[in-house]
RNA sequence: GGGCCUGUAGCUCAGCCGGUUAGAGCGUUCCUCUGAUAAGGGAGAGGUCGUUGGUUCGAGUCCAACCAGGCCCA
C-alpha cells in the first residue's frame, strides 16, 4: 500500500470541498467530542465563550478574521486532550433587527409596524434572524470552524414553520432523543441542552436569566428611571442614537435663525443679544450661555437698546453703523444676571420655574465662542444634549415641549397640539414663533442659516431633540481619589469601581485593552437599558401609574405568582399555549403595586442588547438550571472579539453582569485584534465597492489561505485585506508546503516507499466496530494518542542533516506552543513560516540527491523516514491554522498507509519537544553555514560569475573558536552551496580585505563621556591593519589623547573589513565570506560542463522524458567547449541519464536543440533509449 | 476639551535597556538557481525616522511642546 499521488499542481478551493465532505461524510467532529470527552479527565477543559455574531445579514469577511482565531484556538487546546464545549452564539435581538425587517418590509415608520401588529413583527423578525442565522453557519463551516452547528436547513424548516403557525406542536431531534413542543417554544429552546446547537439570544433562557439580573440590580437599589435628551424622529417616533448619525445622518440644510433680545432685569432698555437656528426651542429657555474668559461689550444700538453680545460677534450679529461701543467686560461678569425669557406666560414655564423656585440667569459654559452666534447661547436643557448636561450641572429646570410625535404638549397655550417641523401637510411653527417674539418686542432679526443638521437615516426628517423617559442601571459615583484608597463602603455603593476590580483579574492582550477598559469603567455614564421599540428583551418592569412605584420581576415563576391579570394570554390562553416573553403577550400580564396595590402594566420599553449579549457567561452555561456545570466552565479561559467598540459593549456588558451576579470575571484571557480594511486602507463599505463577500473570498482565494492571511497579520493593528494579499500568503506558504508534500509522495512513490508503521500497539478500529464503542477502548489511551514523543530514535543511515531537521522541528514545536500559549498566533504563524522555509530551501534541496538516487540504501531510507517524520509532525503543528490542507495530507500520508490511525489530523495530539534536550550546538551550526552560505552567494554576485561556474577557493572568517570548528566540520556543505573547491577557514582576513576601526560605542560611552569624540577621532587616525592586528594578538592599545593616556581592549574597539579591489567579499553577522574569483581553463571546463548538463535537462523536460528516462546525447561544438565535454563525459552523462555522449547529429532525434555554453553556441540533440 | 493608539523606503511594517553604516516584506530594475517548487537566491534604486526644542559623549529610541491621522468619550 503506498501514497495517492499528488501533483504539485493544486486546487486548494476544490481540495476543501472534498475534506468538508469528508468531515461530514466520517462525522470527524462528533467522534473528536467523544475523543475529548473521554481524555477530559486527564486533560481538564478549555472554556470559550463565544461573542454572539448578529444573525442580521451574510457574514463579512472581517467576522471571518474574528472565526479564524476562534476555530484557531479551539483547535489548539483540544489538540491537548481538553474537552470544550464547541457552541457558537448568535446575537437575535434588538434594534439592528428590527432596521433590517423593516427594510425588507419596505416599512418607513413605526406606525407601519403597529399596523402589522406586533405579534406578526416580532415573529417575522424571530424568523429572519433564523434564517441568517442558518447563512452564518454555513459559511462559517465553509470557513473551517468545527462547532456544535445546527443544521442549516433545520434552522430554515424552523423559520417557515414559525412564520406559517408558531403554535403548531412539532417534534425535533435533540441529543438526549426527541423534544415536542411548539414551534415558538422550540425556537426559544435552541442552544438548550435538549435541541444542543447555537445559543440564541431570543431564547427564554437569556431573557429570563437577564430578569434575573435586573432584579439583583433593583434590590441593589441601582434600577432608577431617569430622562435624557436624545436625537429624535418624530416621523418614525423613534429615538436615533448618535452612533447612527454620525455614520449616515449629517446634511446641510438652511434654517431661518433668529437673533433675539432677553430683556435684562433691573437695567431698563438693556438686553443679552442671543441666537438660534431652532427657533421652537425658545419656549424652553432657561438659561444663558457665557464664556467666562470671553471679551465682551455693551453696545448702544440704533434701535435705542443697549446689547450684551460678544466682542468677536459683533460684525455677524449687529445691524446698523451706528452701533456705540459703551463698555467692555468679561463674560465671568455677566453670570448671575437675570433676565426675561420670550414665553413666560406659558403654564409649563411658569410651573417648571415654580417648582425650582428659579429665574432666568446667566450662567457660564466653557464651550461658548464668538465664531458664531452672539457668543451668548441659548440654553434649553428640553431641547439640546449640551443644553440637558448643564441643565444637570447647574440643577435647572427642564421644559420638555413635545410628544413622541413632535407635537406641542399640553401647557404650551396656543402652542399646544402644533407640529414643530413643517412637512407637506403642515407649515411647522417657525413663522409663528417669529410673529410671537416680534409681538412681545423680543425681535431683533432674522437671518439664513446653512449648517450641517441631523437627519433621520430611514425617513430622512429633519431631528429634534426631546426629552424622554429612559431606564437606567446607575454605575455609582466616582470617587476624588485612587482606587486603592477607597473603603469598602465606598466601593460597594459603586459599581464601576467593583467592575474595576475584575478587570484587574484578566490578562488583557493586546495590553492596552486593560487601559481602554479602565477608562471607560471611569468616565462612564450610567448604563441606560431601555429603548422605545418593539422587538427584543422585555424589560421586567412594572410601573405604577397611581403612585410611581415601580419593581422588578425575577423570572418567570416569579410572574406567574405576581400575576393578577392576564397570565392566560401569556402562558395559556384560547389555545393553551405558552409564549415566549416577548411583545406582545408578555405586556398583557398586570402585577398589583406593592406599595398602593393599584394593577400596574409592564413599561413597554424592550432591554437594550448588549444585555442580551453580556448575559450569556450565565445563560449559556445553565446558570439557573444546573449550577455544577456553570462553575465547570465559568469563568471562560479566553474570549476574543475585534476591540473597535467592545469595551463599551459586549466586554463591559459581560463584566458587568458578572460583577453583580457572580465573584469572579467572566474571562480570564482577552484577545483582542483591529478592523478589517481594504488593501488601500480604506474602511469596507458596499456603497463604496470595495468590500468583498465572505463567499467569494472563500470561492477564490480559499479558506486556508484566508486563514493563514488572518493568524499571520498584527491582531492590534488593522488588517488590509484583499486577493493580492490572498495570492501572496498562498505563494509564500500554502504552495512552497504543498511541493514538499507533493516532492516526498512523488519520490516515496516511484521508490515504493512507505513509513515503517510496525511494532504498533494502536488499538485498530475493526471494520463493522462503530465509533461510539471505541470510545471505550480510547478511555484506556492508545499509544498514538498520547502526546507525541521527541523522535529521538533517528534511522540508522541518519545524517547530520537529518539530525538538524529534526532538532529544528523541536524547536519549532517548542515556539509554536509557547507562542499560542501566549494568544500570539503571529510569532507562532512566523516560527512556522522559518521552519518551512529551512525545509524546504535547506533541507529539501540539500537532500534531493538522497531522493533521487537509485540505490535503496540506509542513507536513502534515513531521508525517507525523516522528511516523512517531520512533514508529518509539521501538519499536525499547522492542523490548527490550516485544517483543510493538513487534513489532505495527513489522509495521505498517513491514514493512506495506516487504516487503523486516528481517523483526522484533528483528533491528534499536539507535538511536544523537550526543551533541556534541544540541541543547540547543531543548530547554531546549521545556521551559521546557511548564513555562511548566503554571504558566499552574495559575494559571487559582486564579483559578476554566476552560482554554476566552479571557483578554486572561498576564505571564510568567523571571530570565535568555536565557529571556526563549526565551519571546519561543515565544510564541504558550504562548498558545495557557493561552488568551490576549497573553504579556508582563517581566524583573520587581512590579505583579503582592508580594516576598519570602530569604537565600541556601547562599552566606550559610559567609560569615557565627554572624552568620547576624542579618542574616536584618535581611533580612526591609527593604521588599522596594525591596530587590528596587535588587538586580535590579544595585546590592548594605548592611546594619548587630550593628555591623558586611554587604554583600549579587545572589547572596546569593533574591527570590521571591507573589500579591497577585485576581491569579492561580503560580510554580515560576525561573518565574512571571501571568494576567490579567478578562473583557470579547467574551473572554466567545468563550467561549461555544468552548464551543458542544465541545458540538456531542460531540453528533456521540454522533450516530455520522464525523470528516469535514458538518453542519448549528440552535440556539435567548437574546439574548447569539445574539450570540456570530453573531459567531463562521465559527469555530464551521469547528471543528464545519457548513456552516451558523442559528437554530431541523428536524423532520428527526438529533440534538437541550440543552447549557449559559456558565450558560444552548442547544437545539441537527443534520443530516447 | 479628555483618554488611548499611530506617524520610519512607493506600499505594509520591524527597530530591545539610548550605542557601530536605520532593517524586512511587497512592488520595481538587473543578475542568478532550479528534474518538487506557481517557488528560491543575490544585487541595485528608493529615507530631512511627522515638526521644533531639550537631556546626553551619543537620540529613530528618553523628555516637552506642537502638527497630522485613527478609535473612544464628552
Amino acid at each position: 500500500m503506498g501514497f495517492r499521488d499528488v501533483s504539485n499542481k493544486v486546487d486548494f478551493v476544490a481540495l476543501e470541498g472534498g475534506i468538508l465532505a469528508f468531515w461530514r461524510e466520517t462525522d470527524a467532529f462528533n467522534e473528536l467530542r467523544r475523543l475529548r470527552a473521554a481524555t477530559e479527565a486527564e486533560h481538564g477543559t478549555f472554556s470559550f465563550i463565544d461573542g454572539p455574531i448578529t444573525a442580521n445579514n451574510p457574514m463579512g469577511v472581517h467576522h471571518a478574521w474574528g472565526r479564524t482565531y476562534k476555530d484557531l484556538y479551539q483547535r489548539y487546546h483540544a489538540m491537548q486532550g481538553k474537552n470544550l464545549r464547541w457552541q457558537n452564539g448568535f446575537d437575535c435581538q434588538g434594534l439592528w433587527v428590527e432596521v433590517n425587517a423593516e427594510k425588507e418590509l419596505g416599512f418607513t415608520n413605526k406606525r407601519d409596524i403597529e399596523r402589522m401588529g406586533l405579534a406578526e413583527f416580532v415573529k417575522f423578525c424571530k424568523a429572519r434572524v433564523l434564517k441568517y442565522a442558518a447563512v452564518q453557519t454555513e459559511q462559517t463551516m465553509r470557513l473551517g470552524n468545527w462547532m456544535d452547528w445546527n443544521d442549516p436547513d433545520e434552522l430554515r424548516r424552523l423559520a417557515d414553520l414559525l412564520l406559517e403557525n408558531p403554535t403548531q406542536v412539532i417534534t425535533v431531534a435533540g441529543p438526549r432523543g426527541p423534544v415536542t413542543d411548539t414551534v415558538e417554544q422550540i425556537v426559544a429552546r435552541l442552544g438548550l441542552p435538549e435541541l444542543g446547537g447555537s445559543y440564541f439570544t431570543f431564547s427564554n433562557e437569556n431573557n429570563y436569566q437577564i430578569w434575573g439580573f435586573l432584579k439583583k440590580c433593583y434590590e441593589n437599589g441601582w434600577i432608577y428611571k431617569g430622562n435624557d435628551v436624545m436625537p429624535w424622529c418624530a416621523r418614525c417616533g423613534t429615538a436615533i442614537s448618535q452612533h447612527e448619525i454620525v455614520t449616515d445622518g449629517y446634511f446641510d440644510v438652511t434654517h431661518d435663525s433668529v437673533f433675539v433680545r432677553f430683556p435684562l432685569v433691573g437695567r431698563p432698555n438693556e438686553a443679552l443679544l442671543v441666537w438660534t437656528t431652532t427657533p421652537w426651542t425658545l419656549t424652553s429657555n432657561v438659561a444663558a450661555a457665557v464664556g467666562p474668559e470671553l471679551d465682551y461689550v455693551q453696545v448702544r444700538a440704533e434701535d435705542g437698546w443697549t446689547y450684551y453680545l460678544a466682542e468677536g460677534a459683533m460684525k455677524n450679529s449687529l445691524v446698523g453703523k451706528n452701533n456705540e461701543v459703551v463698555g467692555r467686560l468679561k463674560g465671568a461678569d455677566l453670570i448671575g444676571w437675570g433676565y426675561t425669557g420670550p414665553f413666560d406666560d406659558l403654564p409649563q414655564v411658569v410651573a417648571a420655574f415654580a417648582e425650582k423656585g428659579y429665574s432666568h440667569r446667566v450662567i457660564p459654559w466653557t464651550e461658548v465662542g464668538a465664531e458664531e452666534g452672539t457668543g451668548i447661547v441659548h440654553i434649553a436643557p428640553g431641547c439640546g444634549a449640551e443644553d440637558f448636561a448643564l441643565g444637570q450641572e447647574f440643577d435647572l429646570p427642564v421644559v420638555a415641549p413635545l410628544d413622541e410625535n413632535g407635537v406641542y404638549l399640553d401647557g404650551f397655550d396656543w402652542l399646544t397640539g402644533r407640529e414643530v417641523l413643517s412637512s407637506p401637510t403642515t407649515p411647522g411653527v417657525a413663522e409663528d414663533i417669529f410673529t410671537a417674539l416680534r409681538e412681545g418686542g423680543f425681535f431683533y432679526r432674522k437671518q439664513k442659516y446653512t449648517h450641517r443638521y441631523p437627519h433621520c437615516w430611514r425617513c430622512g426628517s429633519e431631528l429634534v431633540y426631546r426629552l424622554v423617559d429612559e431606564w437606567f442601571i446607575s454605575m455609582g459615583p466616582v470617587y476624588d481619589k485612587p482606587r486603592e484608597q477607597l473603603t469598602a463602603e465606598e466601593k460597594a455603593a459603586s459599581l464601576r469601581y467593583q467592575i474595576m476590580d475584575r478587570v484587574e483579574q484578566i490578562n488583557w492582550v493586546p495590553g492596552f485593552g486593560y487601559d481602554r477598559e479602565m477608562d471607560w469603567l471611569r468616565n462612564m455614564h450610567d448604563w441606560m437599558i431601555s429603548k422605545k421599540r418593539y422587538y427584543g428583551l422585555a424589560l421586567p418592569i412594572w410601573e405604577c401609574e397611581a403612585c410611581g412605584t415601580f419593581t422588578v420581576v425575577g423570572d418567570e415563576h416569579e410572574l406567574q405568582q405576581r400575576a393578577v391579570e392576564g397570565w392566560e394570554v401569556f402562558a395559556g390562553g384560547e389555545s393553551g399555549h405558552h409564549h415566549t416573553p416577548h411583545r406582545p403577550y408578555i405586556d398583557a400580564v398586570k402585577i398589583a403595586c406593592p406599595s398602593c396595590g393599584a394593577t400596574t402594566s409592564r413599561i413597554t420599553d424592550v432591554g437594550n442588547p448588549w444585555l442580551d449579549a453580556g448575559i450569556v457567561a450565565f445563560s449559556t452555561l445553565h446558570y439557573r438550571t444546573d449550577r455544577a456545570f456553570w462553575e465547570k466552565w465559568y469563568p471562560a479561559d479566553w474570549i476574543s472579539e475585534s476591540f473597535p467598540g467592545q469595551f463599551r459593549n459586549w466586554f463591559y456588558s459581560l463584566l458587568a453582569q458578572s460583577t453583580v451576579l457572580a465573584a469572579a470575571p467572566p474571562f480570564r484571557n482577552l484577545f483582542g485584534y483591529a478592523t478589517l480594511v481594504d488593501e488601500d486602507g480604506r474602511p469596507m463599505h458596499k456603497s463604496w465597492g470595495n468590500s468583498i463577500e465572505f463567499n467569494e473570498a472563500a470561492e477564490r482565494m480559499g479558506a486556508d489561505t484566508m486563514r493563514w492571511l488572518y493568524a499571520s497579520c498584527k491582531p492590534e493593528q488593522n488588517l488590509q485585506y484583499g486577493f493580492n494579499r490572498g495570492d501572496e500568503t498562498r505563494r509564500r506558504f500554502l504552495i512552497p508546503l504543498w511541493n514538499v508534500y507533493s516532492f516526498l509522495v512523488t519520490y516515496a512513490n516511484a521508490d515504493g516507499w512507505t513509513p515503517d508503521t510496525g511494532e504498533d500497539l494502536t488499538p485498530r478500529r475493526q471494520e463493522g466496530q462503530d465509533a461510539k464503542e471505541e470510545v471505550s477502548e480510547l478511555s484506556s489511551l492508545p499509544l498514538r494518542l498520547r502526546p507525541s514523543a521527541p523522535w529521538r530514535e533517528l534511522p540508522p543511515g541518519a545524517t547530520q542533516l537529518d539530525r538538524w531537521i529534526v532538532e529544528r522541528l523541536n524547536e519549532t514545536t517548542l515556539d509554536v506552543r509557547a507562542a499560542l500559549d501566549a494568544w500570539d498566533a503571529e510569532r507562532a504563524a512566523a516560527a512556522l513560516e522559518l521552519l518551512l522555509d529551512d525545509l524546504s530551501n535547506w533541507y529539501v534541496r540539500r537532500s534531493r540527491r538522497r531522493f533521487w538516487k537509485s540505490e535503496a540504501d540506509a542513507d536513502k531510507a534515513a531521508a525517507y523516514a525523516t522528511l516523512y517524520h517531520v512533514l508529518v509532525e509539521f501538519i499536525k503543528l499547522l492542523a490548527p491554522f490550516l485544517p483543510f490542507v493538513t487534513e489532505a495530507m495527513y489522509q495521505n500520508l498517513v491514514r493512506a498507509v495506516d487504516a487503523g490511525a486516528p481517523l483526522s489530523v484533528h483528533h491528534h495530539f499536539y507535538p511536544q519537544a523537550d526543551a533541556d534536550a534541544l540541541d543547540h550546538r547543531l543548530l547554531d551550526k546549521m545556521r551559521l553555514v546557511i548564513d555562511a552560505a548566503a554571504l558566499g552567494r552574495s559575494a559571487r554576485g559582486s564579483a559578476d560569475v554566476k552560482l554554476r561556474q566552479p571557483l578554486a577557493r572561498a576564505r571564510v572568517f568567523v571571530g570565535s573558536e568555536q565557529q571556526r570548528a563549526d565551519l571546519q566540520e561543515l565544510a564541504a556543505v558550504l562548498a558545495e552551496e557557493i561552488n568551490v573547491k576549497t573553504i579556508e577557514i582563517v581566524s583573520e582576513v587581512g590579505e583579503l580585505v582592508s580594516y576598519k576601526l570602530l569604537p565600541n560605542n556601547r562599552s566606550l560611552g559610559p567609560k569615557l563621556g565627554p572624552l568620547f569624540p576624542a579618542v574616536r577621532a584618535t581611533l580612526a587616525q591609527l593604521d588599522p591593519t596594525e591596530a587590528a592586528t596587535r588587538l586580535q594578538s590579544g595585546a590592548g592599545l594605548s592611546l594619548v589623547v587630550n593628555g591623558q593616556t586611554v587604554e583600549l581592549n579587545g572589547d572596546d574597539v569593533l574591527v570590521q573589513t571591507e573589500s579591497r579591489g577585485g576581491l569579492a567579499v561580503a560580510s554580515g553577522k560576525g561573518i565574512t565570506v571571501a571568494v576567490d574569483p579567478h578562473l583557470t581553463p579547467e574551473l572554466l571546463q567545468e563550467g561549461f560542463a555544468r552548464d551543458l548538463v542544465r541545458a540538456v535537462n531542460a531540453m528533456r523536460k521540454d522533450a516530455g522524458l520522464d525523470i528516469s528516462d535514458r538518453i542519448e546525447l549528440a552535440y556539435t561544438a567548437d574546439w574548447d567547449l569539445a574539450t570540456a565535454l570530453v573531459n567531463f563525459a562521465d559527469y555530464i552523462r551521469t547528471e543528464t541519464l545519457a548513456t552516451t555522449l558523442t559528437p554530431g547529429d541523428w536524423d532520428d532525434a527526438l529533440f534538437r536543440q541550440r543552447v549557449t555554453v559559456g558565450d558560444t553556441p552548442v547544437d545539441l540533440a537527443l534520443r530516447r533509449v
